[in-house]
DNA sequence: ATTTATTTATAGGGTGCCCTAATAATATCA
DNA sequence: TGATATTATTAGGGCACCCTATAAATAAAT
């Protein structure tokens, strides 16, 4: 099992080096938001567990199970951040809370957060339920609840 | 900001409180699935930080302060479980996977999710959306797309 | 080409959280 | 009550991850 940090490092190092073909070690402090030394040390030991190599002043790269890893870690990090989005929350915090909960999560949960995603997204029309829970969060009541009530009550 | 750690000792004690009133190093140490060492050692932490009162060989009691928080830990378990079986994820996995996200998640994150759960709840009949979801679940199909498309090509 | 600035790496240290082995306190039972 | 079993604590250690300060390497500028 991965720490939750060795996958942090390595999708940092994945979107850095798509940009530019290998990372460095201040690109990924900066990612990360931590010092370069902290980054040394991390990195000799991911090139130890064989998933990047490196070699000293000169940067990183992911080998193909490194690459692999980061693909999947990178793809949940994709769907819970769309999942998010889904829920309304702002942009900047589901990415920022799509990092978080990304780790860890059981096959089958991460499974059922694609589904959902999928589900979602797969529909031919803007789902109305969608629109409704958009009015619930706005209003707190449920759209199909206050007139259904009204006629269970009425009856 | 309290750690994840200190969040799931909380949690637990509550937990353990709620059935007992108060909590053994015993206790704590099976729920959390750790050794009763470091127990000992965390609940002198919670006690220094005024989470918990904690007598040697008396087992440990919550603070207010400590109840606070520990509630307020549980509700968003609470919270994500139920959000996780609604997306029908098996319950034992659901209750697990709660337990590693609950953590560290923005505030808007978690009321997005409690909107969620919230809405899904107060919806008069069981939603049309969700059959439709568990039918995606099952075919990989939405249910709305094959009859919508299909009328789209026809025409 | 030498100086200056930037980036990297090393050395050494600290915290959080966990462990085992050994000891001490408490509870149980004969 | 004395012997035994259970539970709790201390002592000491380890790993993951981060830091600052310092030194070395590389890049840029004069």
């Amino acid at each position: 099992m991965l720490s939750r940090k060795v996958e942090d490092y390595l999708e940092a190092i994945l979107n850095i080096a798509e940009r530019k073909g290998y990372a460095r070690t201040k690109d990924i402090a900066s990612a990360l938001a931590i010092k370069p030394p902290s980054v040394v040390e991390m990195v000799k030991r991911l090139n130890d567990m064989g998933l990047v190599e490196y070699q000293k002043y000169e940067g990183v790269r992911l080998t193909p199970k490194g690459r692999e890893i980061a693909s999947v870690v990178k793809g949940r990090h994709e769907t819970i951040r769309a999942f998010l989005e889904i829920i309304r929350v702002p942009k900047k915090i589901a990415d920022k809370d799509a990092c978080i909960i990304e780790h860890e999560l059981k096959p089958e949960t991460i499974g059922q957060l694609k589904n959902f995603v999928k589900f979602v997204k797969s529909a031919p029309d803007y789902p109305q339920w969608l629109e409704h829970f958009e009015t619930f969060c706005k209003t707190g009541v449920h759209p199909c609840k206050t007139e259904k009530q009204e006629t269970e009550k009425d009856s």
